[in-house]
DNA sequence: CATGAATGAGTGTTCATTCAT
DNA sequence: CATGAATGAACACTCATTCAT
């Protein structure tokens, strides 16, 4: 369950705030700007958040949300740890490219300084946390072979998310066949041929 | 061949810029910090930079720098491209290790949008492209099964930088060697069991 | 007489406002704080007073129109110009016991320049021309030696006011018999001994 | 010894500084008029001043050094506790006629509760300490005749400085010669006739 | 009568940059 | 070469006030 302030009740206004954050990074975007985003008074802004950062926080929140949520729902319908490994890439590639802004919102937070660095990079770990729930249930079934559960989901997430990142980058946007049977191959088979 | 600004000369001026440039993030730091820091007054400062944006760039061009080398230099000795991936990795997880500071401006920068995006990422794709000619050697030699390689190289540096940011997160510095032993296992063999 | 907006019916939603302004001074006490005090909405209080300005000044013309009224009281039994102002010091230093808060207002006020100066301060003079028909009234009946009225009975209100606020900064509170005793010694005989 | 800020060297400046904050009072005076008003930019206050409450400060240590100096002056020359008692209300009505500003500032603060309560009001007493150091050693040499000094000395002060005031309100200015007279009657006799 | 969401003008404060010395 | 005082544009944030319900 999840409460979102009134001021996101329209998805329109979210975006334009994603967007913003997004594109100019957390300092340089400014208050003003995003008032003037989102069509409402600065005023309005402080109304129903605290400050800048509080703002900031709940975007991500919410975008951790919805990834979440339908990373959940897709996992729902598997069974087998390699089909559900390979439905979250596909749910993951499909959300980069869906709100691509959030994306390097995301892996800012989760290498950087920005911002209470702990709140905001723990909320973008619940993900890889998931993929790491994945890799245990694979490992206990004898399908996947990890040393370390932690780790290897990360080096997962991290494998996705720059290679996401260099699809938008490239062709403007995350071109989720190709980046997924690319990823798919090196994360199940490795680089090493027969 | 690098020329450092004299005023880089002192390794130690050095290492305590990147360590506000790291720690705070491009925009909360501030020149008066740096200046402190740096034992200089502030003029000073701009009198071997044109301005902030100068600065930090020339701290992350340095610091490519000295990862470009120890990794060239670490690949010299190798002909195996197997070999020569696991050397890479290795110089890279002890390179943040001995510079983790450095490693976070790298991985903002290159998810980033901080400042003149296109140059400070296009320094770190430079650690990418070094990547992408081991496994475009290897996929040459039959070694590597890599459908594209730049994807693929992308990837790997993904892999790395997470996995070792998550060290520094979890125990305060990488420790390489775990580290090495689980990415190596996962880029090399992948997940799937025999 | 002296009406009292509906808001004020309750003494104890009076002396809170009363507390907010004498602590934090008009500028930093706000409408919402105000507000909360009370248990009204912030709309609530525009609705009975034009504007801040106005509200305040109804609770410092309040606190007047008690003041005044209490020394006026007690002067009624005395016809003795002495008396009479042992009784109205006694009874000012008792009002700034009981409302100690409102003390500061006044005091702000006489000497302040925050708002409607002349109509505040004009308040706060009332006082100080009971005291000066007092003194007129003894200067006429050859029982007190005073040159100029009006200055004399400022100097007795300055001299009572500052040594109240002192108990209170001193005590937490005015410790009337001692003060009043003191301030009778000075005002009637003076310092010089014999 | 006191060191000004090389702001206030320039004793324009400060007398411009002064009567901002004593027309206006400290919330309503902006740092831009200030600015203004000294012929600098804001920048330069906040290089010299870490905030505005700061400057007040400043400005409010400034004035009470100011008139703590002249009155130790003036009382250098005197050994009799009365006329020492004199000299010093002579000179504290010259100061409120020379800086009448900075005399609204001092009993704001005195009374007030405007920032810093504590500290500021603080400086102010040590203008009624000297007092009590009169009236003690009057009392000592058999000349005064008072019970409690330091009250004593609260109310002379706030003797003289309603007065004072008074006569800014009523005259433009402070009339020594005549507020002077009143005073010393007041305080050396009493009200009562022989 | 009462509410509280929305407003936007206003203000304190920061900080990269300049330049006279 | 180096300095640090001075600058002013820019920004986060506040809060008295309004008004539709």
């Amino acid at each position: 369950m999840m409460t979102v302030s009134s001021l996101f009740k329209d998805t329109e206004k979210f975006k334009n705030i994603i967007e913003i954050f997004a594109v100019k990074g957390y300092h340089p975007a400014t208050m003003d700007e995003i008032a003037r985003a989102t069509g409402v008074a600065k005023g309005t802004l402080y109304y129903h958040y605290k400050n800048k950062e509080d703002l900031y926080y709940s975007v991500i929140e919410y975008g951790v949300h919805i990834l979440e949520r339908s990373v959940r729902q897709a996992l729902q319908n598997q069974t087998d740890p390699a089909l559900k490994l390979k439905e979250l890439i596909r749910e993951v590639l499909n959300f980069f490219d869906l709100y691509s802004n959030i994306a390097f919102i995301f892996l800012r937070e989760l290498y950087g300084n920005n911002i209470r660095r702990d709140v905001l990079s723990g909320l973008v770990q619940r993900i890889i946390q998931i993929i790491g729930e994945i890799l245990a249930e694979g490992k206990e079934q004898g399908i996947f072979t990890v040393k370390d559960v932690d780790t290897c989901a990360t080096a997962v997430f991290g494998a996705v998310s720059a290679t996401a990142i260099r699809s938008i980058n490239k062709h403007g946007r995350v071109r989720s066949v190709q980046v997924q049977s690319h990823i798919e191959n090196l994360v199940f088979n490795g680089l090493l041929a027969e």
